[in-house]
DNA sequence: CGCAGTCTAGCAC
DNA sequence: GTGCTAGACTGCG
């Protein structure tokens, strides 16, 4: 289960406003498993709508695919998309508004001066 | 659009 | 306990 923890820890780090993509999580997981990770957030048991804005809570309607589009929910994709709205982050059509803007990447190479 | 790669969970033997 | 299938995915042809 090391492998579901890390990604829910992951996912748990996505600021509030911002969306990250499976593949993103898997990497910064070290993985390559993409679909791991969708079903770790599947199954995962601290949803927002479960237990809560919370420490751990794992904002799970906050991860998209590559393409900035909803997958699935396990609450369905309505209550995603109206969770992602309520966060100030536009859906249209199932899929992110503005993606590339609001897509929240880790720490990345800290620019160096 | 379809196939293959990668990982975990669930069910069958 | 081992083996196979399916799944909230991604990349390439």
């Amino acid at each position: 289960m090391a492998f579901n923890e890390k990604i829910w820890e992951l996912c748990k780090k996505i600021p509030r406003g911002r969306v990250m993509t499976y593949k993103l999580l898997a990497e910064a997981a070290g993985t390559k498993a993409y679909r791991a990770v969708g079903n770790a957030m599947n199954k995962n048991p601290n949803g927002l709508l479960v237990c809560g804005y919370g420490k751990d809570m794992v904002p799970c309607h906050r991860v998209v695919d590559s393409s900035g589009h909803l997958r699935g929910f396990a609450h369905g994709l309505n209550a995603k998309a109206r969770l992602l709205r309520m966060e100030g982050i536009g859906i249209k059509e199932d899929r992110v508004v503005n993606f590339k803007m609001v897509t929240y990447r880790f720490t990345r190479k800290l620019r160096k001066k």
